[in-house]
DNA sequence: GCATATTAAATTGCACGCAATTAAATTGTA
DNA sequence: TACAATTTAATTGCGTGCAATTTAATATGC
């Protein structure tokens, strides 16, 4: 086996992979939130919504989805099923009726304060320091900026 | 607002959220492996599938599935159309009928050589020098396996 | 003013992920 | 050797993600 070839394979083996990294870390987050999620009748992409609705309420569904990088097709039945569950509400607006306005009802708003304990525990789980955390954030949010801008470019 | 409340509201924003910046940044992956792999017509996880094939031919549902922690309820009917594509094989394994191994064909093993651009294609992608793509994959592997041993203790 | 373009959400179709269950084969164990 | 326990895939059901299309409302250009 030659250099080249060596090289070459090298950049084909699962453990060399960083996207690999994200996408199975990615799995474990959402099956580590699931338990401490259940208790609150919520899937992990459910609370993040409920997330940014606790931030701010009166969004449309874009503005959501811009948050979250989520569309419609995603979005959509998502927030169906939140209304169904009695924690938010879906309206036209008056002045613009494309849009959809999504606000928390007093259940959904109540919620906050139990979910208070959520990324507490999941601190926990993480096993890495605040400062730690925030690093790896910054360098996720980065990477993921630079994907963005690459598919961005090729359009 | 008292210093308690500061502190628990920071808690809940999603901009500080670790497990967001995870869980998007491997759905902006995803997105950006999607024009690469088209050319392939493989789907994101059907090529990390066919990746661990192009390591070590003939293995078991359960050996793909340890290696990218999935399971058969995700596995088989992936498996299936990777075979319907003519990629690979599925024959039962006669020592033990219970397992099934998976094999590559001429043609799934022919697709090694055309894949080996996708990962150096994405290495620009993600912007980030080849040391820092290590670094950042230690630090995600780390948090997985912290993230699975927390799950392991719970029950 | 009116046709055209744009925008927002919903819909459709497909492929994951994963919990829970089932079916079949093998292992262990008295 | 019987028979219970374990192991392996497959199956079922549900909730995402996302591309592509559709529908309805609004903005734009002539």
């Amino acid at each position: 086996m030659n250099m080249k070839e060596k090289g070459q394979e090298s950049q084909l083996k699962l453990e060399n992979f960083l996207c690999f990294a994200i996408y199975s870390t990615a799995n474990a987050v959402t099956r580590a939130y699931q338990p401490r999620l259940t208790a609150l009748k919520l899937t992990y992409p459910q609370y993040l919504v409920m997330v940014v609705l606790w931030e701010e309420e009166n969004q449309t569904v874009t503005a959501i989805g811009d948050k979250l990088s989520l569309d419609s097709g995603t979005l959509t039945p998502l927030l169906k099923r939140l209304e169904a569950a009695g924690l938010i509400s879906r309206r036209r607006d008056k002045a613009d009726e494309r849009q959809v306005l999504i606000n928390l009802t007093d259940e959904g708003r109540a919620m906050k304060e139990r979910a208070e304990s959520v990324p507490i525990a999941m601190g926990q789980a993480f096993g890495c320091t605040m400062d730690e955390a925030r690093g790896m954030r910054a360098e996720l949010i980065g990477l993921r900026d630079n994907l963005v801008a690459s598919l961005d470019e090729a359009k």
